[in-house]
DNA sequence: TCGATCACTGCGCAGTTTGAGCACTCAGAG
DNA sequence: CTCTGAGTGCTCAAACTGCGCAGTGATCGA
Protein backbone atom coordinates (compact mmCIF):
# COMPACT_ATOMS: atom_id res chain seq x y z
CA UNK A 1 0.00 0.00 0.00
CA UNK A 2 1.88 3.23 -1.08
CA UNK A 3 1.80 6.15 0.47
CA UNK A 4 -0.38 7.88 -2.86
CA UNK A 5 -2.70 4.98 -2.64
CA UNK A 6 -3.38 5.68 0.91
CA UNK A 7 -4.09 9.77 0.26
CA UNK A 8 -6.43 8.52 -2.89
CA UNK A 9 -8.65 6.30 -0.97
CA UNK A 10 -8.84 8.77 2.07
CA UNK A 11 -10.04 11.72 -0.45
CA UNK A 12 -12.10 9.68 -2.04
CA UNK A 13 -14.09 9.15 1.22
CA UNK A 14 -14.65 13.27 1.15
CA UNK A 15 -15.13 13.82 -2.33
CA UNK A 16 -17.31 11.38 -3.23
CA UNK A 17 -21.06 11.77 -4.60
CA UNK A 18 -24.34 9.82 -5.49
CA UNK A 19 -24.49 10.85 -9.51
CA UNK A 20 -28.34 11.95 -8.90
CA UNK A 21 -29.29 12.47 -12.05
CA UNK A 22 -28.70 9.27 -12.71
CA UNK A 23 -29.97 7.89 -9.85
CA UNK A 24 -33.06 9.43 -10.71
CA UNK A 25 -33.16 7.58 -14.14
CA UNK A 26 -32.94 4.46 -12.65
CA UNK A 27 -35.70 4.80 -9.89
CA UNK A 28 -37.73 6.39 -12.44
CA UNK A 29 -38.28 9.60 -10.17
CA UNK A 30 -37.83 13.30 -10.33
CA UNK A 31 -33.95 14.41 -9.74
CA UNK A 32 -35.50 16.92 -7.00
CA UNK A 33 -37.04 14.18 -5.56
CA UNK A 34 -34.60 11.95 -5.24
CA UNK A 35 -32.13 15.08 -4.10
CA UNK A 36 -34.62 15.42 -1.20
CA UNK A 37 -34.55 11.72 -0.38
CA UNK A 38 -31.04 11.89 -0.10
CA UNK A 39 -31.29 15.23 2.33
CA UNK A 40 -33.73 13.45 3.84
CA UNK A 41 -31.00 10.43 5.00
CA UNK A 42 -28.56 12.78 5.51
CA UNK A 43 -30.20 14.73 8.18
CA UNK A 44 -31.54 11.99 9.65
CA UNK A 45 -28.05 10.64 10.00
CA UNK A 46 -28.31 7.49 8.29
CA UNK A 47 -26.76 8.25 5.47
CA UNK A 48 -23.23 9.59 6.93
CA UNK A 49 -21.28 9.88 3.90
CA UNK A 50 -19.59 7.99 1.22
CA UNK A 51 -16.67 5.09 1.31
CA UNK A 52 -14.53 3.33 -1.42
CA UNK A 53 -15.04 -0.44 -1.54
CA UNK A 54 -11.73 -1.65 -0.82
CA UNK A 55 -10.93 -5.04 -1.44
CA UNK A 56 -8.18 -6.07 1.09
CA UNK A 57 -7.13 -9.18 0.01
CA UNK A 58 -6.19 -7.39 -3.27
CA UNK A 59 -4.62 -5.11 -1.17
CA UNK A 60 -2.29 -7.84 0.30
CA UNK A 61 -4.14 -8.44 3.59
CA UNK A 62 -5.34 -11.83 3.07
CA UNK A 63 -5.60 -12.77 6.41
CA UNK A 64 -8.73 -11.85 8.99
CA UNK A 65 -8.61 -12.81 12.51
CA UNK A 66 -11.22 -11.92 15.17
CA UNK A 67 -9.81 -11.53 18.15
CA UNK A 68 -11.10 -11.42 21.86
CA UNK A 69 -8.95 -9.36 24.28
CA UNK A 70 -9.09 -9.70 28.20
CA UNK A 71 -8.75 -6.75 29.63
CA UNK A 72 -7.32 -5.94 33.26
CA UNK A 73 -9.95 -4.01 35.57
CA UNK A 74 -10.26 -0.51 34.51
CA UNK A 75 -7.69 -0.39 31.51
CA UNK A 76 -10.04 -0.26 28.79
CA UNK A 77 -9.48 2.93 28.30
CA UNK A 78 -6.01 2.95 27.39
CA UNK A 79 -5.70 -0.39 25.75
CA UNK A 80 -8.70 1.07 23.04
CA UNK A 81 -5.79 4.10 22.80
CA UNK A 82 -2.90 1.76 22.17
CA UNK A 83 -5.25 -0.65 19.47
CA UNK A 84 -6.26 2.89 17.73
CA UNK A 85 -2.15 3.36 17.34
CA UNK A 86 -2.33 -0.15 15.82
CA UNK A 87 -3.48 0.38 11.53
CA UNK A 88 -4.40 -3.47 11.26
CA UNK A 89 -7.06 -2.90 13.81
CA UNK A 90 -10.27 -2.22 11.72
CA UNK A 91 -12.12 -2.59 14.69
CA UNK A 92 -12.97 -3.11 18.32
CA UNK A 93 -16.12 -3.95 19.98
CA UNK A 94 -16.89 -3.73 23.51
CA UNK A 95 -18.89 -7.04 24.18
CA UNK A 96 -20.42 -8.89 26.77
CA UNK A 97 -19.85 -12.45 27.85
CA UNK A 98 -16.14 -13.50 28.98
CA UNK A 99 -14.07 -11.39 26.59
CA UNK A 100 -14.20 -7.71 26.75
CA UNK A 101 -13.55 -6.36 23.47
CA UNK A 102 -13.43 -8.22 20.26
CA UNK A 103 -11.41 -6.88 17.68
CA UNK A 104 -11.49 -7.36 13.68
CA UNK A 105 -7.55 -7.47 12.24
CA UNK A 106 -6.22 -7.44 9.04
CA UNK A 107 -2.68 -8.68 8.23
CA UNK A 108 -0.47 -9.69 4.89
CA UNK A 109 0.41 -13.03 6.04
CA UNK A 110 0.45 -15.45 9.69
CA UNK A 111 3.48 -14.30 10.27
CA UNK A 112 2.22 -10.28 10.33
CA UNK A 113 -0.63 -11.55 12.16
CA UNK A 114 1.37 -12.74 14.95
CA UNK A 115 3.84 -9.45 14.89
CA UNK A 116 0.24 -7.54 15.02
CA UNK A 117 -0.94 -9.81 17.96
CA UNK A 118 2.29 -9.15 19.38
CA UNK A 119 1.63 -5.17 19.54
CA UNK A 120 -1.17 -5.78 21.31
CA UNK A 121 -0.08 -8.09 23.45
CA UNK A 122 2.71 -5.43 24.68
CA UNK A 123 -0.41 -3.16 25.71
CA UNK A 124 -0.64 -2.76 29.26
CA UNK A 125 -3.53 -4.25 30.98
CA UNK A 126 -4.27 -7.17 28.24
CA UNK A 127 -4.73 -10.29 30.36
CA UNK A 128 -5.68 -12.30 27.47
CA UNK A 129 -6.27 -12.76 23.65
CA UNK A 130 -7.89 -15.54 21.49
CA UNK A 131 -8.31 -15.24 17.93
CA UNK A 132 -9.94 -17.07 15.21
CA UNK A 133 -9.18 -16.81 11.90
CA UNK A 134 -11.49 -16.22 9.23
CA UNK A 135 -11.29 -18.44 5.71
CA UNK A 136 -13.74 -17.85 3.43
CA UNK A 137 -16.67 -15.03 4.10
CA UNK A 138 -19.32 -16.39 2.26
CA UNK A 139 -21.49 -13.17 3.09
CA UNK A 140 -20.93 -9.15 3.50
CA UNK A 141 -23.42 -6.99 3.42
CA UNK A 142 -23.74 -3.42 4.23
CA UNK A 143 -27.13 -3.08 5.57
CA UNK A 144 -30.76 -5.30 6.13
CA UNK A 145 -32.23 -5.12 2.90
CA UNK A 146 -35.95 -4.98 2.13
CA UNK A 147 -36.18 -8.16 3.50
CA UNK A 148 -36.31 -6.92 6.82
CA UNK A 149 -38.67 -3.79 5.76
CA UNK A 150 -41.15 -6.12 4.07
CA UNK A 151 -41.41 -7.91 7.64
CA UNK A 152 -42.07 -5.16 9.56
CA UNK A 153 -45.84 -5.09 11.30
CA UNK B 1 -36.73 1.60 6.95
CA UNK B 2 -39.37 1.98 3.87
CA UNK B 3 -38.61 0.61 0.71
CA UNK B 4 -37.94 3.66 -0.97
CA UNK B 5 -35.02 4.74 0.66
CA UNK B 6 -33.60 1.26 0.58
CA UNK B 7 -33.78 1.38 -3.04
CA UNK B 8 -32.03 5.00 -2.82
CA UNK B 9 -29.25 3.33 -0.73
CA UNK B 10 -29.32 0.37 -3.26
CA UNK B 11 -28.96 2.61 -6.41
CA UNK B 12 -26.14 4.73 -4.63
CA UNK B 13 -24.71 2.28 -4.62
CA UNK B 14 -24.13 1.75 -8.54
CA UNK B 15 -24.21 5.83 -9.25
CA UNK B 16 -21.73 6.76 -7.12
CA UNK B 17 -18.24 8.08 -7.76
CA UNK B 18 -15.63 10.52 -6.92
CA UNK B 19 -15.22 14.09 -8.08
CA UNK B 20 -11.78 13.54 -9.47
CA UNK B 21 -11.62 17.34 -10.01
CA UNK B 22 -11.77 17.86 -6.43
CA UNK B 23 -10.01 15.26 -5.75
CA UNK B 24 -6.93 16.58 -7.71
CA UNK B 25 -6.88 20.08 -6.29
CA UNK B 26 -6.74 18.29 -2.54
CA UNK B 27 -3.95 15.96 -3.49
CA UNK B 28 -2.20 18.67 -5.26
CA UNK B 29 -2.07 16.54 -8.83
CA UNK B 30 -2.95 16.84 -11.44
CA UNK B 31 -6.62 15.61 -12.75
CA UNK B 32 -4.93 13.11 -15.45
CA UNK B 33 -2.90 11.57 -12.87
CA UNK B 34 -5.74 11.11 -10.01
CA UNK B 35 -7.37 9.77 -12.50
CA UNK B 36 -4.90 7.68 -13.73
CA UNK B 37 -4.32 6.45 -10.49
CA UNK B 38 -7.96 5.26 -9.44
CA UNK B 39 -8.12 3.12 -12.84
CA UNK B 40 -5.03 1.62 -11.84
CA UNK B 41 -6.64 0.88 -8.35
CA UNK B 42 -9.88 -0.45 -10.03
CA UNK B 43 -7.93 -2.57 -12.32
CA UNK B 44 -6.16 -4.28 -9.33
CA UNK B 45 -8.98 -4.91 -8.14
CA UNK B 46 -7.99 -3.09 -4.67
CA UNK B 47 -10.66 -0.48 -5.50
CA UNK B 48 -14.10 -2.54 -6.12
CA UNK B 49 -16.38 0.26 -5.88
CA UNK B 50 -18.41 2.79 -3.47
CA UNK B 51 -20.56 2.64 -1.12
CA UNK B 52 -23.00 4.89 1.55
CA UNK B 53 -21.98 4.52 4.91
CA UNK B 54 -25.19 3.59 6.43
CA UNK B 55 -25.81 4.78 10.33
CA UNK B 56 -27.32 1.42 11.35
CA UNK B 57 -28.47 2.92 14.90
CA UNK B 58 -29.33 5.88 13.24
CA UNK B 59 -31.26 3.53 11.16
CA UNK B 60 -33.39 1.86 13.96
CA UNK B 61 -30.84 -1.10 14.58
CA UNK B 62 -29.28 -0.34 17.76
CA UNK B 63 -28.35 -3.98 18.38
CA UNK B 64 -25.31 -5.33 17.32
CA UNK B 65 -24.02 -9.18 17.73
CA UNK B 66 -21.86 -11.58 16.59
CA UNK B 67 -23.03 -15.02 16.89
CA UNK B 68 -21.11 -17.98 17.13
CA UNK B 69 -22.68 -20.99 15.05
CA UNK B 70 -21.90 -24.68 15.04
CA UNK B 71 -22.99 -26.72 12.73
CA UNK B 72 -23.51 -30.60 11.93
CA UNK B 73 -20.63 -32.10 9.79
CA UNK B 74 -21.63 -31.34 6.25
CA UNK B 75 -24.22 -28.98 6.49
CA UNK B 76 -22.11 -25.83 6.44
CA UNK B 77 -23.27 -25.30 2.80
CA UNK B 78 -26.95 -25.27 3.32
CA UNK B 79 -26.91 -23.14 6.69
CA UNK B 80 -24.84 -20.38 4.80
CA UNK B 81 -27.71 -20.55 2.07
CA UNK B 82 -30.04 -19.88 4.71
CA UNK B 83 -28.22 -17.30 6.62
CA UNK B 84 -27.99 -15.49 3.30
CA UNK B 85 -32.18 -15.21 3.41
CA UNK B 86 -31.78 -13.49 6.87
CA UNK B 87 -31.39 -9.50 5.93
CA UNK B 88 -30.74 -8.70 9.88
CA UNK B 89 -27.28 -11.34 9.36
CA UNK B 90 -24.80 -9.02 7.51
CA UNK B 91 -21.52 -10.67 7.89
CA UNK B 92 -21.02 -14.27 7.69
CA UNK B 93 -16.96 -15.56 7.96
CA UNK B 94 -16.02 -19.27 8.42
CA UNK B 95 -13.50 -19.33 11.13
CA UNK B 96 -11.02 -21.74 12.62
CA UNK B 97 -11.23 -23.19 15.89
CA UNK B 98 -14.49 -24.34 18.33
CA UNK B 99 -16.87 -22.60 16.18
CA UNK B 100 -17.54 -23.35 12.72
CA UNK B 101 -19.31 -19.96 11.71
CA UNK B 102 -19.34 -15.90 13.09
CA UNK B 103 -21.63 -13.89 12.51
CA UNK B 104 -22.37 -10.14 12.56
CA UNK B 105 -25.99 -9.50 13.20
CA UNK B 106 -28.10 -6.07 13.46
CA UNK B 107 -31.69 -6.07 15.12
CA UNK B 108 -33.65 -3.21 15.91
CA UNK B 109 -34.19 -4.45 19.74
CA UNK B 110 -32.87 -7.31 22.03
CA UNK B 111 -36.87 -8.69 21.33
CA UNK B 112 -36.20 -8.16 17.33
CA UNK B 113 -32.29 -10.31 17.71
CA UNK B 114 -34.26 -13.21 19.64
CA UNK B 115 -36.81 -13.35 16.59
CA UNK B 116 -33.45 -13.72 13.89
CA UNK B 117 -31.34 -16.22 16.54
CA UNK B 118 -34.71 -18.09 16.05
CA UNK B 119 -34.80 -17.89 12.66
CA UNK B 120 -31.16 -18.81 12.87
CA UNK B 121 -31.43 -21.44 14.70
CA UNK B 122 -33.93 -23.64 13.23
CA UNK B 123 -31.62 -23.63 10.04
CA UNK B 124 -31.30 -27.43 9.78
CA UNK B 125 -27.56 -28.39 10.78
CA UNK B 126 -27.55 -25.72 13.42
CA UNK B 127 -25.93 -27.29 16.55
CA UNK B 128 -25.45 -24.45 18.80
CA UNK B 129 -24.85 -20.55 18.37
CA UNK B 130 -23.52 -18.55 21.23
CA UNK B 131 -23.81 -14.64 21.10
CA UNK B 132 -22.00 -12.01 22.26
CA UNK B 133 -23.55 -8.02 22.03
CA UNK B 134 -21.59 -5.11 21.15
CA UNK B 135 -22.16 -2.25 23.70
CA UNK B 136 -20.21 0.29 21.87
CA UNK B 137 -17.75 0.30 18.89
CA UNK B 138 -14.49 2.22 19.70
CA UNK B 139 -12.97 1.62 16.73
CA UNK B 140 -13.77 1.51 12.97
CA UNK B 141 -11.98 1.76 9.88
CA UNK B 142 -12.03 0.73 6.42
CA UNK B 143 -8.96 -0.29 5.70
CA UNK B 144 -5.20 -0.12 7.48
CA UNK B 145 -3.68 3.41 7.39
CA UNK B 146 -0.99 5.12 6.36
CA UNK B 147 0.76 3.34 9.49
CA UNK B 148 1.12 -0.02 7.85
CA UNK B 149 2.77 1.52 5.22
CA UNK B 150 5.14 3.04 7.06
CA UNK B 151 6.28 -0.18 8.84
CA UNK B 152 6.87 -2.10 5.71
CA UNK B 153 10.73 -2.78 5.16
C1' DT C 1 -65.84 20.35 3.10
C1' DC C 2 -62.20 23.82 2.96
C1' DG C 3 -57.64 25.04 3.32
C1' DA C 4 -53.05 23.54 4.65
C1' DT C 5 -49.37 20.60 4.15
C1' DC C 6 -46.43 17.36 2.00
C1' DA C 7 -44.33 14.56 -1.45
C1' DC C 8 -43.43 14.68 -6.00
C1' DT C 9 -42.84 16.79 -10.54
C1' DG C 10 -41.09 19.78 -14.44
C1' DC C 11 -38.52 23.60 -16.04
C1' DG C 12 -34.58 26.61 -16.27
C1' DC C 13 -30.01 28.54 -15.84
C1' DA C 14 -25.30 29.50 -14.51
C1' DG C 15 -21.49 27.14 -13.04
C1' DT C 16 -18.82 22.80 -12.48
C1' DT C 17 -17.28 18.35 -13.74
C1' DT C 18 -16.52 14.62 -16.94
C1' DG C 19 -14.49 11.85 -20.58
C1' DA C 20 -11.47 11.68 -23.95
C1' DG C 21 -7.71 12.93 -26.44
C1' DC C 22 -3.11 14.99 -27.48
C1' DA C 23 1.50 16.93 -26.64
C1' DC C 24 5.01 17.71 -23.36
C1' DT C 25 8.50 16.93 -19.49
C1' DC C 26 11.21 14.19 -16.54
C1' DA C 27 13.48 10.22 -14.29
C1' DG C 28 14.90 5.67 -14.39
C1' DA C 29 16.13 1.26 -16.94
C1' DG C 30 18.25 -1.26 -20.41
C1' DC D 1 21.25 7.22 -25.51
C1' DT D 2 16.79 5.81 -26.24
C1' DC D 3 12.71 3.88 -24.47
C1' DT D 4 9.14 3.75 -21.17
C1' DG D 5 6.13 5.09 -17.51
C1' DA D 6 4.40 8.60 -14.51
C1' DG D 7 2.99 12.95 -14.24
C1' DT D 8 1.49 17.44 -16.33
C1' DG D 9 -1.19 21.00 -18.96
C1' DC D 10 -4.50 21.94 -22.29
C1' DT D 11 -8.90 21.60 -24.95
C1' DC D 12 -13.79 20.52 -26.12
C1' DA D 13 -18.48 19.01 -26.15
C1' DA D 14 -21.51 16.70 -23.17
C1' DA D 15 -23.23 15.82 -18.75
C1' DC D 16 -24.25 17.02 -14.06
C1' DT D 17 -25.01 20.16 -10.05
C1' DG D 18 -27.10 23.54 -7.12
C1' DC D 19 -30.68 26.27 -6.71
C1' DG D 20 -34.90 28.32 -7.22
C1' DC D 21 -39.72 28.48 -8.60
C1' DA D 22 -44.32 26.97 -9.93
C1' DG D 23 -47.69 23.32 -10.32
C1' DT D 24 -50.27 18.83 -9.09
C1' DG D 25 -52.44 15.39 -6.38
C1' DA D 26 -53.24 13.13 -1.92
C1' DT D 27 -53.91 13.35 2.85
C1' DC D 28 -55.47 15.42 7.05
C1' DG D 29 -57.21 18.33 10.71
C1' DA D 30 -60.67 21.72 11.70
Amino acid sequence: MDPRSHDLLLGITETTRPNVLELSRRLGLARNTVQANIDRLQNGGVLAGYEPVVDLAAMGYSVLAFTTLEIAQGQERPVIAGLAEIAEVLETHKITGPGDLLCRIVARTNEHLHDVLERVLVLPGIVRTTSVLALTSPILQMHPSAIAAAELP
